[in-house]
DNA sequence: TATTAAATTAGATAATCATCTAATTAGTAT
DNA sequence: ATACTAATTAGATGATTATCTAATTTAATA
């Protein structure tokens, strides 16, 4: 059953021992007597949780002679918060019309821009806030690599908060950062995880 | 304390009555009662989960007359996922610059592959295991498809676990794979999640 | 074979928590 | 005031679970 697994993924997260755990390894693979050390926790107490997170794929293990190497199992942390998000908002399917969402869209932008295309306040309701950041967005070219300083530049044409702005543009999937450069994301990704079926 | 906000948000998460609560609002506001009935339980039950899931900021609340209406939080849902994730992939919080993650690359390449461009093994360290996997898939041609085949034979050129890696391709984006022909994904969709802040 | 090192299992304890019924409070409307 | 409806609080019960110590298992090595 779908819901008992995202039960299970939250639980086995849902306990500061183990996400001290998980915190350890991100930094690389440990093994149990090096975890109990530095949580200052029994190996028994080692051994436990790593069953819990091994009972939700969280972590992987390795044996060495008689010693066990725990690692993170990156790939389905992952995937089990987007499918925990998915189950979420899933909105019981309903979805709109192309022209009624067109509508919604035109009203949305006719209201929190003004008439010289700057944004009067960036609106606090989910699916408004993401039309607005996608008419910003849209204005960014496709491909073009951007410094953070251009990126700032270039929403304060419209907002003067600019550092909420720019969070929000990686947070919704807009635009993916590395190393400081800022790059506009595929259109594909900025389907929202509570479309994404 | 940061790592309790976290536990928090995944305790309220982490009981199938609450999720079945958060799934019914997707489709919009409801009372206290309504729930009560449609999940079969009764009405202290809801109040008790109701005030778990307001503790964690996961849903909010309109009183009228002296009826409570329920509400998904969206926003604040997507927040503390994405903000568990960040914490959980941290890695000790190091961010670099550009010649740093450049030096990084060469150091990790240097160390995981031999002078005659075999990888001596697959790191563990996530980071480390995509720059790895990004050397390995930089060899191959963008829009060429492969058979199954194809590619097992071009990895076994740098390691003879070609199933592990193969499927490591798929996992982290770096290839497309329908119906036994392999494609080299658009180099953004490489690009991954815990480098969002 | 005996010894050592690491991990697991068994079993106990204390804490947390989901749920219920019964009693109480809050807010409206007669 | 009185009655009605929705929600909350109180308190009890049973289940789950995080942690420990002690005993056992696993694997390697002297």
């Amino acid at each position: 059953m779908q819901l008992e697994k995202i039960v299970n993924y939250h639980k086995a997260l849902a306990d500061p021992t183990r996400l001290r755990i998980l915190l350890l390894l991100s930094e690389g693979e440990m093994n149990g007597q090096a975890l109990a050390e530095k949580l200052n926790i029994s190996q028994p107490t080692v051994t436990h949780h790593a069953a819990k997170l091994r009972e939700a794929a969280l972590i992987t293990e390795r044996r060495e002679k008689n010693t066990v190497y725990f690692a993170q199992n990156h790939y389905f942390i992952q995937q089990h918060a987007q499918a925990s998000l998915n189950f979420i908002f899933k909105e019981g399917g309903k979805e709109m019309s192309e022209p009624e969402n067109e509508n919604v869209k035109a009203a949305v932008i006719r209201n929190f821009f003004a008439k010289d295309g700057r944004m009067r306040q960036i609106p606090s309701q989910y699916k408004k806030k993401l039309i607005a950041l996608e008419h910003l967005v849209e204005q960014l070219e496709p491909g073009r690599k951007y410094s953070e300083k251009e990126i700032n530049e270039f929403i304060k044409q419209y907002h003067e908060d600019y550092a909420t702005i720019r969070r929000e543009f990686i947070m919704h999937q807009f635009m993916y950062r590395e190393d400081g450069i800022y790059e506009l994301n595929p259109r594909e990704l900025w389907t929202h995880w509570e479309n994404v079926k």
